[in-house]
DNA sequence: CTTTTCATGTGCAAAAATTCACAATGTCTT
DNA sequence: AAGACATTGTGAATTTTTGCACATGAAAAG
């Protein structure tokens, strides 16, 4: 089906960012869209949509565009998006309440299914999505009783690279980590970091080096 | 002092993530790091890190590695975040209070100095750090009065681009944007995305890739 | 049925980023 | 003081990613 065995990791980036216009596009738009609209609202070159898909198949008409519902739904496929996907959480804090809550996340199909904190303090505790608060030390039963592909740590850093080890022992394929550095994993567990802070010191830097240039 | 005028974009993200494991090096570790070192920390390889540095001056000794005060003071002082940066929110829910609160921010000089939100109900209440929620009509006043460089978005999606506008108009020259859709600016402001779920999307279409090809 | 129009799909060129490989240069040992 | 050693800084080679430019094919118009 694919045209090369190595997909450009950008590539997998902007497909994700592609759906989100066509999600909108679907509610309320014409039911058909050229590559020169999707890279407008994506901020990327109108080519890179196009050569993108391409890595995947033939999803447009010439001359037309691509149909808007056909396409997302390739795009899902591809991704993977298209089942449900099964997240546990540990860390209950502020960030891990709102990462539970958070409505991207549900509305994409991703479902927390057991969350876990080390602080006897929370465990026990419902939460408001109904779930309950388990220890750190039943990682490894629940995730593998309730098939959970991907942990989240939502935990300080002290601790990251701790429950990072207890998820890869409970058999987890991938780790969307939230602490601010860099976890170990082996070779089958996929990590993606999520830092926060790396973003606005990308931000101070443009925002200093523009009154240099301008001084 | 620079060797060339434009620096890799991928060089200043990765100047943010070297400064991490500099942090801890600096309270309990030896007080010099080879390039080598720093590179299996953050995941990178050696001669990448030395390139990323060389663009900014020589901090290193040959035959001996960095000192890991002076390599961290110089990686904030390019990053410009050796100064506190002053920030606001727009979007006081779950995300919202989470990013407040955030330790990492505090630890690094970011400062919220003022939080706004559209609900009326909301409006008047006062946070844990001592703020008190603002309409955002007053997002224009308060910014320029505080003198806020850094608008952070974390409204649902169907606002953000309207907040965004408000933003531009109080004059602020970044934009930290945590709703999942791009946001259009004017080009003296400048915008960083952080999406959870195409974080999600990546690690969804690699496990799926890595059944393909075992299977 | 032919022509015109339009936007895709793609080979190729250009640009950007990464990695190699080694000379340069400092420290430590004897 | 000289030689061994370790690690930086960097030009060149490689790899990856992006963008151009146009042939291709589908639909609409005449």
């Amino acid at each position: 089906m694919t045209k090369v065995d190595k997909i450009p990791e950008p590539t997998i980036k902007r497909l994700a960012f592609y759906s989100r216009p066509l999600e909108d596009l679907l509610e309320s738009g014409p039911p058909v869209i050229s590559s020169e609209k999707l890279a407008d609202s994506c901020g990327v070159h109108p080519a890179q949509v196009r050569k993108d898909l391409a890595y995947f198949g033939e999803f447009g008409v010439r001359g037309v565009g691509y149909d808007v519902r056909d396409l997302l739904r390739e795009i899902k496929r591809i991704l993977a998006t298209d089942k449900p996907v099964y997240l546990c959480i540990v860390g209950v804090g502020n960030l891990g309440t709102s990462l539970i809550e958070n409505e991207n996340f549900k509305k994409r199909g991703y479902r927390f299914k057991a969350a876990f904190d080390s602080d006897p303090e929370k465990q026990g505790e419902k939460l408001a999505c109904g779930l309950i608060i388990e220890p750190n030390h039943r990682i490894r039963e629940v995730c593998r009783e309730k098939e959970i592909e991907i942990g989240v740590i939502a935990t300080p850093p002290r601790g990251a690279q701790r429950v990072c080890d207890l998820l890869l022992d409970a058999g987890v394929k991938g780790i969307l980590n939230f602490a601010p550095m860099q976890v170990r994993t082996t070779g089958d567990c996929r990590v993606e970091n999520v830092d926060f802070t790396v973003k606005l010191e990308n931000l101070a830097y443009h925002l200093h080096r523009l009154d240099e240039s301008e001084g």
